[in-house]
RNA sequence: GCCAGUAUAGCUCAGUUGGCCAGAGCAGCUGAUUUGUAAUCAGCUGGUCGGGGGUUCGAAUCCCUCUACUGGCUCCA
């Protein structure tokens, strides 16, 4: 006899072999039916896995986390039985769950496949599912491993055997299928009852763009056809508040071909909401003690030799600008850094000077590959937030809580608060690659480790994600369909001090090497502002919205109150504009509810009267009448609480 | 760059298996209307069907190619 204990710590006796779903058969019939997988002792089992000792057990359903992996992972499997009995000869690579659904990469051969294949395909899945197939498991040798799938001739499949170790290889088994597979799986394939496959696309195989590419379809399921329904629609609504979609709606920005491939055009009211971030970020960082530069956008070639940037990215840039002169090249600059750094040697530094903290909104131009190119989100002409700090190693704790002081303001006043903070160090498995002193490594990735500790940051510790140059700490945020794109970025670089041989003299009156920092906090202004759009849907906070206020005259007559109430507000400083149609009023209001402007002022004979204004905010809420000396208090009042309370 | 898909008016989209001058709604323009909290009415303008090449008596529709876009992969100083 063993001991369960269950999350509720009561302790059950069973049989040794005893398994989770008979465990969950005790407790109800409900429950069997929908248990998907099992912690054991912390580990995910299969449900239908043999305990034989001791063990903590929880169940875990569709609500788990856990059950759901279990579930997808299990309809990828399905998947690809589905598609070894419609594409005979199809060789798989992997197929695991994802954060929605599942995929599996697959080698269909000959046959060619696109998404018009994929109602067969689900078709076929939901014929296998119904019959309710159970997943089994088996221990094999790599011997027998390897045997079964020469025989299948799966070379993918094989390669992976060969990285497993002996005793450590399982298959699962399920109709038709047999599959390596670690595990673990539902009990049988009857509880998926929704399914659905979203995408098809090329994958490298082991994610090396020098192998075969293979075809991945991407997919999900559900227990209930109502939530593949839900699930639907919630994409659907996700594209709703998609940057391009409303760039193009509420006139930010545009592209044209005739431009270029991914060089954004600013239209008037996006130019205006991003010179309001520029105007923000500006003031705090002159508060926090950053000096504003300003650079040209093209520099020789030998700045960018002397950088490394050349040799490093050279060949993949926007060719060189030749000029009269033979020989002479210029390159659009791909990064500030560089010129920043002929700043810094401009003249000589004493330790007394540093922190020395350049700013600069500089635009750069990096020709990114085509297939990577997306909206305002990955561009190749962008404008960095950029600014970089001269310090000494000591400082650089102080210099990060000073940069992290200012993304998380930023990232509060645009109530960002699903922010995902990753810190960047070495690969202890390939110490050579990296340049800079093992002391000075050292004491930058503590730094920072301790700066996100002090202050309680939920960073994921990343190992050898580090460039060569130094650690990091980046600051990533999802856009509408979940994607996540990096904003703020804080560098430490030992790379460029030493190619541009920086120097500040120390109290000892020697030369000494200074530590720099790149940082940006929003990153790039396009890619913040895609990820802000995206983020509000369009409802940007009142400070930094292109049109504050619209007033909505009832009819010709006032057309010339409006004109008053409009140049009183400009003396506020408060952005409006004047729907001055021949429409009707619910008209007007409709229009400016779809431009999303936060208040419409109906004016009319009432309003002319009194000198007061009807005010409706966005969404349909009546503040009622206020002179408009009020609603200019009542406007910049609820800016400055808005600013004041993040 | 790679895989798959898409490209019709400023926008959103129709356009059957190739067959007369390519359609709608919205936007725009003109006129009427003078309007009180989410669409007033009428008329009009607007397209070399992404570019180029081919097949055909005939191409928006089929084929090739280029370009751009979408979803992934790879990349991201």
């Amino acid at each position: 006899m063993i001991n369960i204990t269950l999350p509720d710590n009561s302790v059950k006796s069973y049989e040794s072999g005893v398994t989770a779903l008979k465990i969950a058969a005790d407790i109800s019939e409900g429950l069997a039916r929908n248990v998907l997988a099992a912690k054991v002792n912390g580990d995910i089992w299969d449900a239908t896995r043999p305990i034989n000792q001791d063990a903590k057990v929880q169940l875990l359903t569709w609500n788990d986390e856990e059950g759901k992996a279990a579930m997808w992972h299990s309809s990828a499997h399905l998947m690809a039985e589905a598609i070894e009995l419609l594409y005979p000869g199809t060789k798989f690579g992997i197929g695991p769950d994802i954060e929605n659904g599942f995929y599996y990469d697959v080698d269909f051969g000959s046959h060619d496949i696109s998404d018009k294949d994929f109602g067969k395909i689900e078709q076929k899945m939901q014929e296998l599912a119904r019959s309710k197939q159970e997943f089994s498991r088996k221990e094999v040798s790599k011997q027998e491993a390897e045997t079964y799938f020469t025989n299948k001739g799966d070379e993918y499949k094989l390669e992976l055997i060969n990285e497993l170790e002996d005793g450590q290889i399982t298959f699962y088994e399920s109709g038709y299928f047999t599959d390596l597979c670690r595990g673990p799986h539902i009990p049988n394939t009857g509880v998926i009852k929704a399914i659905k496959l979203l995408k098809i696309a090329g994958a490298y195989w082991r994610g090396d763009e020098k192998r075969k590419q293979l075809t991945r379809i991407y997919g999900i399921t559900f227990p209930k056809k109502k939530e593949l329904d839900e699930y639907l629609l919630l994409l659907e609504e996700a594209k709703k508040r998609d940057h391009r979609v409303l760039g193009k709606e509420l006139e930010l920005f545009t592209f044209s071909q005739n431009v270029g491939q991914g060089l954004p055009l600013w239209l008037p009211k996006g130019a205006q909401l991003r010179e309001k971030l520029e105007q923000y970020l500006k003031r705090v960082q002159k508060d926090a003690g950053y000096e504003s530069v300003i650079t040209p956008h093209i520099g020789n070639v030998n700045l960018y030799k002397t950088s490394g940037h050349f040799q490093k990215y050279g060949e993949e840039s926007f060719r060189p600008i030749t000029t009269p002169v033979e020989g002479e090249e210029f390159f659009l600059k791909p990064m500030n850094c560089p010129h920043h750094c002929e700043i810094f040697n401009f003249k000589p530094h004493s330790y007394k000077e540093l922190p020395i903290r350049y700013a600069e909104f500089g635009t750069v131009y990096r020709y990114e590959q085509s297939g990577e190119l997306h909206g305002l989100t990955r561009v190749r002409g962008f404008t960095q937030d950029d600014a970089h700090i001269f310090c000494t190693p000591d400082q650089i704790k102080s210099e990060f809580n000073g940069v992290i002081d200012i993304i998380q303001q930023i990232f509060k006043a645009l109530d960002f608060k699903d922010v995902l903070i990753q810190i960047s160090l070495r690969d202890p498995n390939n110490p050579t690659k990296y340049i800079g002193s093992d002391e000075n490594w050292e004491k930058a990735e503590s730094a920072i480790i301790e700066v996100a500790e002090e202050r309680g940051l939920n960073a994921k510790i990343e190992y050898g994600e580090a460039a060569f140059y130094g650690p990091k700490m980046d600051f990533m945020v999802k856009d509408a369909i979940g994607r996540k794109w990096q904003l703020g970025t804080i560098q430490v670089d030992y790379n460029l001090p030493e190619r541009f041989d920086l120097t500040y003299i120390g109290a000892d009156n020697e030369k000494h090497r200074p530590v720099m920092i790149h940082r940006a906090p929003f990153g790039s202004m396009e890619r913040f502002v895609a990820v802000l759009i995206e983020h509000c849907a369009g409802n940007f906070p009142l400070w930094l919205t292109p049109d504050q206020v619209i007033i909505l005259p009832i009819s010709e007559k006032y057309q010339e109150y409006a004109e008053k109430v409009l140049s009183l507000l400009k003396k506020h400083e408060i952005r409006s504009l004047i729907d001055d149609r021949s429409e009707k009023t619910g008209r007007k209001i409709r229009d400016a509810e779809m431009k999303k402007i936060p208040f419409m002022l109906i004016v009319g004979e009432k309003e002319e009267n009194d000198l007061t204004v009807s005010v409706r905010k966005h969404g349909g809420e009546d503040i009622g009448t206020l002179s408009i000396d009020g609603f200019a208090d009542h406007i910049n009042n609820e800016i400055k609480a808005s600013l004041q309370e993040k």
